[in-house]
DNA sequence: GTCGCCTTCATCCCGCTCCT
DNA sequence: AGGAGCGGGATGAAGGCGAC
């Protein structure tokens, strides 16, 4: 059973949002590319494990994708989670391509891509150990003890070559294809239930309360001023901000027209720069001159609000949930 | 196709309230 | 006190639709 399912990370809407908000030409364009790609390459490889686990049966499997818990002194945030009556197993995927070598000496894994070029990353397996270790911690705080917790690496990407430079693998890092196997290898480890009915639904409750969402701060993170950010509202076609309101919103350049591309800006808006906007600060970042016409807008947005007259305040919030 | 009528909706304007 | 923003009414443009 899906508890918490597998969605789009946050990062990739606030990263485009912010690769189309910088001045053409900015210096972070490439790196924040860069990262883009990254993020979207290891989500795919995620939801493509995930998508193999739906074949468990549900009565017996709770999932948990992206599990983020609060934990001391770091929150630690799992890829996948799989909670059974027998076991729980976290599940770390890597999704990357061209040839991976786990070197335990140096804990690290060195990718080397199609072209040759190679790459150090943390150890997957010693990161998911550590996770293991403060999920245990974690459990223990709720006073959830003797649980056994499973640790598993996933290479989500069929083409990938993975070698070993000094480490037994087996069991420990494999293929996505084989999760399915090694998940009833440990069924048949663990023959009898650590957990009830009753006691599995309470700790999924217990898990899906202590997820706290990470909130990056994409402006700090690339030590971007939001002055440097493009005011306006965005055309889909032309790419430009030249769209103006006139009753409509139409595009300068290219004439395109929209109705609703002030969602958008302020998508950009919460991702961007914070969580709540004023008539003024909506009619800075869209450049819109009239505070009517601004308000007309916000308020047919049905945004939640505070405060009266000067000090109103329209929470953004619902424009980026669900 | 176009003319006229009606409805809808964006914008403007004004008076009021509230914050600084 | 002055500025900013709100609500609500007035206005006018745009669009839909039927009659010709």
């Amino acid at each position: 059973m899906i508890i918490k399912d597998c969605k789009m990370p946050l990062k990739i809407g606030m990263l485009e949002s912010l690769v189309r908000r910088l001045p053409p030409g900015h210096v972070r364009h490439p790196s924040i590319n860069e990262d883009i790609k990254k993020i979207q390459a290891g989500y795919r490889g995620e939801y493509r494990v995930f998508h193999l686990l739906k074949a468990l049966p549900e009565k017996d499997y709770l999932l948990f994708h992206d599990l983020r818990l609060s934990g001391s002194p770091f929150p630690f945030q799992m890829d996948i989670l799989i909670l059974t009556p027998f076991f729980l197993l976290i599940v770390e995927v890597k999704n990357m391509a061209g040839e991976i070598l786990f070197d335990n000496t140096f804990n690290q894994l060195i990718r080397t891509n199609p072209d040759g070029k190679t790459e150090a990353f943390d150890d997957p397996i010693s990161q998911v150990s550590r996770q293991r270790i403060h999920l245990l911690e974690w459990l223990k705080t709720k006073k959830i003890n003797n649980l056994p917790v499973e640790t598993l690496v996933v290479s989500a990407n069929s083409s990938t070559i993975i070698r070993a430079a000094n480490k037994e693998l087996k069991g420990k890092v494999i293929r996505k294809d084989r999760i399915l196997l090694q998940i009833a290898e440990l069924k048949n480890k663990y023959t009898e239930e650590s957990l009830s009915k009753r006691a599995i639904k309470r700790l999924s409750n217990v898990l899906l309360d202590g997820h706290t969402t990470f909130i990056p701060k994409p402006l700090e993170t690339y030590g971007i001023p939001s002055s440097a950010l493009q005011t306006g509202v965005f055309c889909q076609k032309c790419h430009t901000f030249t769209m103006e309101r006139h009753r409509k919103w139409i595009c300068h350049t290219c004439l395109d027209t929209s109705h609703d591309a002030h969602i958008s800006a302020l998508i950009d808006y919460v991702y961007l720069v914070k969580p709540s906007i004023t008539n003024s600060e909506f009619r800075n970042f869209l450049q819109i001159k009239s505070p009517s016409s601004a308000k007309k807008l916000l308020t047919s947005l049905n945004l939640k609000h505070s405060g009266h007259t000067k000090g109103r305040v329209y929470l953004l919030d619902s424009l980026i949930e669900g």
